[in-house]
DNA sequence: ATGACGGTAGCATACCGA
């Protein structure tokens, strides 16, 4: 069983990019953040021409999360449970595969920097930090199924100083201030597995690099990307891997795909 | 010293992002 996940940057101006890694790899899961579209202008045609069933949360313009999979997807939640938000962020899915059920997410963390016009204002972290702190709640209910978890997304947290290009330069980030980076902690430290870190304790394993000047060539990246799991699930593992092609093909979105097989 | 890049809405430029 593979699974990935893959924050598109918009999905319809990402199809091409999207249908060419998933040809390629044939993941039974594929999970995704800012889709950028309502259900209205969601390419399901295209994903269902390719094998792909799909079940989003959509959103026009901004955020909206989507889980594709091969086999029928049997949605959860849409939305973090007790926690009224405008934004589409959290859609969460049974799957059954091969006798297996498997309890899946797709995260699109809020990002919680400031905008550039009001550097003081803290809305937006402040959003961040209750979202986190609803996304607690929720998983620690989560940890009770006695089935295979994974909840993958973009978590717009960077962990370590290890996960990102030079830690000095985000010290003062939403993505890196101690607030967000302790309620990571302590959400992993509940019962979930940082798959990739766990195999791969010396791999930067960026899974962002800035569209501008020469970022990616220069690997100036970040870790912020996750696929977390329960022990059912992490005990399946054979292998998790940042996959590198689809942001160094043509037209890319700023993120790359993280992806894990399943025994 | 500053901005760099790219997507969406929608038609010029503002907002968002990491």
């Amino acid at each position: 069983m593979k699974i990935a996940t893959y924050n598109v940057n918009s999905i319809n101006a990402r199809i091409e990019n999207l249908t060419t890694f998933l040809q390629q790899e044939s993941p039974d899961i594929v999970l995704l953040q800012e889709i950028k579209t309502d259900f209205n202008s969601f390419p399901f045609f295209d994903l269902q021409s390719i094998g792909y069933n799909a079940k989003i949360i959509g959103q026009k313009s901004y955020n909206g999360v989507a889980v594709l999979s091969k086999h029928k997807i049997n949605p959860v939640f849409e939305n973090l449970p007790n926690f009224p938000d405008e934004n589409a962020r959290y859609l969460e899915a049974d799957i059954l595969i091969e006798n297996t059920n498997y309890r899946v997410a797709s995260i699109y963390l809020p990002n919680g920097n400031p905008p550039y016009n009001n550097p003081d204002d803290t809305e937006k972290f402040n959003y961040k930090l209750r979202w986190m702190e609803a996304f607690y709640r929720h998983t620690q209910s989560l940890l009770e199924l006695q089935q295979p978890l994974i909840l993958g997304g973009d978590f717009n947290v960077i962990m370590t100083p290890f996960d990102v290009y030079d830690a000095e330069t985000f010290k003062n980030n939403a993505l890196f201030r101690p607030e967000v980076r302790q309620r990571l902690r302590a959400f992993a430290l509940s019962g979930y597995y940082d798959a990739f870190r766990l195999l791969h304790p010396r791999e930067n394993g960026y899974t962002y690099w800035d569209y501008s000047g020469a970022a990616l060539q220069n690997d100036l990246g970040m870790r912020i990307d996750y696929l977390w799991m329960n022990s059912l699930a992490f005990d399946k593992v054979i292998s998790v891997n940042v996959n590198k092609k689809p942001r160094t093909a043509p037209k890319p979105s700023d993120h790359t795909v993280l992806q894990a097989e399943l025994k």
